[in-house]
DNA sequence: AAAAGGGTTATGGTCAGACAAATAACATCT
DNA sequence: AGATGTTATTTGTCTGACCATAACCCTTTT
C-alpha cells in the first residue's frame, strides 16, 4: 500500500513503514493500529511477517499489544537505553590506545558486613580482594575494586593477577547466570583518587556489577572512571 | 533429547537449553555450535523455532553467527545491559510517593556556545531554557535543566510550563527520530545543588539526553539526581 | 444489579517447505 | 604462487496454514 514501486516488502520495510506513520503523527500516542491480518493484506506480505515487525517494534518500546484488544501506539514512548558493556582493554585498543594494567592490592579478606549482605554471604565469608589499573597510552583510565567469593571460586586464591586483570581470568572460569549492573556517581576517595589522578571528594563515573551463579554470589566490582568519562549510547 | 518428558518444546525452551548449555560448560566460549537443522532434529521442532531461539540468544549478545561458518559462542559475551528510561513521574509514583513539580526558571535566550555545537545550531538560535525541580513526596529527586529549539518547536514558547514539566509536554508536542542518551558524574553547582540539597561539588549522577527529528535538533536536557541515586538493571 | 458463562476475535506461536544471500572451501587457470 | 571462479553449506527470511491463549463483550443466570 505504500511502497509498490519495489519489489516485495520484507519485516523491515513494514516495521520502517510502521514507525513512519508514529513519528509522522498518522498513528497518535493510544490510538489502535490495524490488525495483523489487514496490515498484512495492505503490505501484501504474511500475517508472519507483520508479527515480526511489530513484535520489534514492541520489544523497542514504540507499542503496546495486548492479545484480543489490539495493539496501540504507547502513550510515552518507553525510552529505553542498551548500553554495551565491554572489557576494559576492548574498550581501550578500539580506540586505537595501547592497554596497560597495574594490580595495586591485593588480600584475602573477612567479609566486610556491607560485603556480605550485599553478596549474601555468611557474615566472615573469605573474600579474594583486588584493586587494580587499567591504562589508556600510560594514562589511568579507569581504577577497579573487586572481590571475589572464594567458596565460588576457590581457584582465584591461587591465581596473582600480576599480568592480567581479573575480568578476563573469570571470564573464562566462571560462567554466570545472573548480573546486576548499576551506574552511579561516587566522590574520589584514598587510593582510587590517587590512581586516577582526582582530588578527594571529586565526583567520579562509577558502574558496579554482581554476577551470580545459579544463585550464589560469585563476584561484585566497582569500576571508577577518569574524570569526564561518560556511557554514550545513540539510536 | 532434553527434555522429552514435557510435552512440546517450544522456542523458549530451546533457548533455556542452549543457554543452560553454555552457562554449564558444556559449549565452550568460541566453540561451533551444532546447526539449525541437527538441533531442531535434536529438539524435536521446526528449524523456525531454533532459529528464533538462536536469533534472540544473538541479540542479547550470547552467540555470533554467520553464514556458512555456523554459530559459535561469544568469547567473550558481549554484555549489554538494557536500562529503562520512564518519566521522571511514572518513576516517582511507582514508588508510592506523590509526585511534585516546581517551575524554577525560564528564559529564551540566544544559544550558548557549547550548545549550539552540540545541537549542530547556527550561532546565536533562540532556545528556550528551562529549569525545575520534580519531587517525591515533598523531597527534591531530579534537577532538570531543558533547552528547547525553538526553530523546531515554535509552541514552546507560548507554554509557561508553570504546572508540569516541558517532558510531558515534549512527549505530545514533539515526535523524535533519533535519541542520544549519556550517563555522567558530575559536581553539584549554584541552583542545581542548592535544588537538590547538595553542598558545592558534591557529586551527582546525572543523565543527559538529545532528541532530534529528521536531522534537526529538538531538544536537550540534563537530569541531575539527588544524592546516591542509582540506574540498576538485572537480568 | 451483580455474577457466571460462552462466543468471538486479535495476538502468540509452531510448522513444513521454499528460496535468498553470504561465504568457507575447493577447483581451476594464469 | 596467486588470482579467479565454482560449489556446497549455513543462516536469513517469507509463506500460508494451523492451533493456543487471552480477554472483550454479550447473554444468561442468580
Amino acid at each position: 500500500m505504500s511502497d509498490l514501486g519495489s519489489d516485495k516488502a520484507n519485516f523491515r520495510d513494514v516495521k520502517a513503514d510502521i514507525l513512519r506513520r508514529i513519528t509522522d503523527g498518522d498513528w497518535q500516542p493510544g490510538a489502535l493500529v490495524p490488525g495483523e491480518v489487514d496490515l498484512a493484506a495492505a503490505f501484501g506480505v504474511a500475517r508472519a511477517t507483520v508479527n515480526r515487525a511489530m513484535r520489534e517494534l514492541t520489544e523497542e518500546g514504540l507499542l503496546e499489544r495486548r492479545r484480543k484488544a489490539g495493539t496501540r501506539v504507547r502513550v510515552s514512548p518507553l525510552r529505553s537505553a542498551r548500553f554495551e558493556i565491554p572489557l576494559v582493554r576492548a574498550e581501550i585498543e578500539a580506540t586505537g590506545a595501547v592497554y596497560g594494567y597495574r594490580l595495586l592490592s591485593r588480600a584475602v579478606v573477612a567479609a566486610p558486613d556491607g560485603m556480605a549482605g550485599r553478596l549474601a554471604l555468611a557474615h566472615g565469608a573469605r573474600l579474594l580482594h583486588l584493586t587494580c589499573l587499567h591504562l589508556a597510552d600510560l594514562v589511568p583510565y579507569q581504577h577497579e575494586e573487586r572481590w571475589i567469593n572464594l567458596a565460588a571460586q576457590p581457584a582465584a586464591e591461587y591465581e596473582d593477577f600480576a599480568a592480567s586483570g581479573p575480568n578476563e581470568w573469570l571470564i573464562r572460569a566462571a560462567p554466570f547466570s545472573e548480573v546486576e549492573i548499576s551506574f552511579l556517581a561516587m566522590a574520589a576517595v584514598g587510593e582510587a583518587a590517587q590512581a586516577l589522578n582526582l582530588s578527594e571528594g571529586e565526583p567520579v563515573f562509577a558502574v558496579e556489577r554482581t554476577t551470580w551463579w545459579q544463585g550464589q554470589a560469585i563476584t561484585h566490582v566497582r569500576l571508577g572512571f577518569a574524570r569526564g568519562h561518560r556511557m554514550t549510547t545513540r539510536y
